[in-house]
RNA sequence: GCCCCCAUCGUCUAGUGGACUAGGACACCGCCCUUUCACGGCGGCGGCAGGGGUUCAAAUCCCCUUGGGGGUGCCA
């Protein structure tokens, strides 16, 4: 029950290790951060490994995904895979000589039998084990295969996998920085698979072997890797090897709290759908360290710097969080309030691109400064500008025409006409001037000058500061929807 | 089925036996500010899963129940 351990100083190495067998989800992409955030913290070095052993389902487009979106939340390797390092190669299929060799090494000692059940035979036995109510463990039918019986098999180029012996009793149990000890029973392990018979390591195999020669000192991963990390400890122990620490993280549920995985309800799980969205990395960085870890003052907003300064594995909570998009919607528009005219400009001119429009200069500045106080996402703001750059159209024209048909709204239209002619351009301070004076001169609330005229303008009952939009339609545009309003009053 | 992990407002969380009348954030609702909407400010709604212990004292420690999750692969 020591949940304290021995303050050694260590030079703490961690890893992030995916495999590239499918796009980078929000879960994957917080064990990143985590470990980034430690090493960070720690002052460690943070490696990437690619654990490319599904040969199946691995592919380079996805490891260059994982680039991708690492580099976009500004994780930055120190070792690893396209980092370079000196305990390479860190991508597992360039490793197969290494996991040969401590295979030998395994049967040598005992603790390694080769396997030529196929799949199928395994499969069936599976099958009927779970129907008989028992645990689905291997058999161990290979276990005592005679040498002549081995060698038959090997004739007949049976295929070849390579299981664990497993022959430990008892209690294994392991500190976990995160939730303390944690024990299971020996006897509840099976004799699983070391080597596939295709040549390639298992995941628990590789991922002892990796961390091992690697020197990682802690292993930061997911909660779902718990029942994995006694088979682990049993190879470690085979092989005579310290362990390293080990925090297991809560896992980021779907909205049916399950765990988030690619096929999760309608919710968005790719990384790159946030990127596409307009969430800030900045903003999902924040986010998702929140997402299982809280900072000591309780700011809720924190800078990279603060995070990294505030993190520790010890703060870490024990259970699962559920993705909130709302949540992050709220942050996401606190990163776009912060950001200045010239980063504002740089992050949603893609945006408005996608969206056919483009702008320059002051006005394109207008639109910017206006939608930044009312957008959560970057393509929010390209949808709204799109408002204003296409032809005006109403939300709703039997509302827009309630609103101009009220009682003298149409000398409060009229009255910005005639303001507006003539001018070649209307600065955002002049045109709230001109708002206030007409309210001012025809002694109406501000009710029936803003409401009208943005409807009248925009179309729709809310959006940016009218200043701004009058600014950005200028004159000339601003007077003939005034015009329309008009029509339509008269309708 | 078996093994393991977890359990504070709807959601994210603070809380490590007394400072808890359980604090904050998002969302929601009101009010104020800006002669509009939003932004911002103020306030409100809302929670320790249940039951037993231990203790002078329990959200905090122990046990049971319940609930949720993960694993049970020649996937990782």
């Amino acid at each position: 029950m020591t949940r304290k351990r021995e303050v050694i100083l260590v030079n703490v190495r961690v890893r992030f290790a995916p495999s590239p067998t499918g796009e980078i989800h929000i879960g994957n992409i917080r064990t990143a951060i985590f470990n980034w955030l430690y090493a960070r913290k720690e002052e460690g070095t943070f490696i990437l490994r690619i654990e490319d052993t599904d040969r199946e389902r691995s592919t380079e487009e996805f490891k260059e995904i994982i680039f991708r979106e690492l580099k976009w939340l500004g994780l930055d390797v120190d070792e690893g895979v396209g980092a370079g390092g000196g305990y390479g190669p860190y991508q597992q299929m360039e490793r197969l000589e290494i996991y040969r060799e401590y295979a030998r090494i395994l049967e040598q000692k005992g603790l390694a039998y080769p396997c030529f059940c196929s799949p199928e035979e395994l499969e069936t036995e599976r099958e009927k084990a779970m129907q008989e109510g028992r645990g689905s463990r291997y058999s161990g039918k290979c276990r005592n295969l005679s040498p002549e019986k081995r060698a038959r098999a090997r004739e007949q180029k049976t295929p070849e996998a390579l299981r664990f012996l497993n022959r430990f009793e008892g209690p294994v149990s392991f500190p976990d920085i995160i939730r303390g000890e944690i024990s299971f029973e020996a006897e509840t392990l099976d004799d699983f698979v070391l080597m596939k018979s295709d040549g390639s390591p298992t995941y628990n195999f590789a991922c002892v072997i990796d961390d091992y020669t690697m020197e990682i000192s802690h292993v930061i991963r997911g909660e779902d890797h718990i029942s994995n990390t006694p088979k682990q400890i049993l190879l470690y122990k085979g092989l005579g090897w310290e362990l390293p620490e080990f925090a297991h993280l809560p896992l980021i549920l779907d909205k049916d709290r399950r765990r988030m995985k690619k096929r999760s309800g309608e919710a968005e799980v790719f990384i790159s759908r946030y990127r596409d969205m307009g969430y800030l990395p900045d903003a999902m960085l924040n986010y998702l360290a929140l997402l299982g870890w809280s900072d000591q003052s309780g700011e809720e907003v924190l800078t990279r710097e603060e995070l990294i300064a505030g993190f520790s594995l010890e703060r870490i909570k024990h259970s699962g969080a559920i993705f909130d998009r709302e949540k992050l919607d709220w942050m996401n528009g606190v990163y776009i309030r912060k950001l200045n005219l010239e980063g504002l400009r740089e992050k949603a001119v893609p945006f408005f691109r996608k969206k056919g429009i483009e702008l320059f200069g002051e006005k394109m500045d207008y639109l910017l400064l206006a939608l930044q106080e009312k957008v959560s996402t970057l393509e929010e703001m390209g949808a709204m500008a799109a408002d204003f750059t296409g032809d005006l159209e109403y939300e709703n024209r039997e509302k827009a025409k309630e609103i101009f048909s009220q009682d003298r709204v149409d000398e409060v239209l009229k009255a910005l006409q005639v303001k507006l002619k003539g001018k070649k351009e209307v600065p955002p301070e002049e045109g709230k001037g001109f708002l206030k004076e007409i309210g001012k001169e025809l002694g109406v609330k501000g009710k029936l000058v803003f409401q009208p005229v943005r409807w009248a303008l925009t179309g729709k009952g809310s959006g940016p500061d009218l200043n701004f939009i009058m600014a950005f339609l200028g004159p000339e545009e601003a007077v003939s929807r005034l015009g329309k309003a008009l029509e339509l009053r008269e309708d």
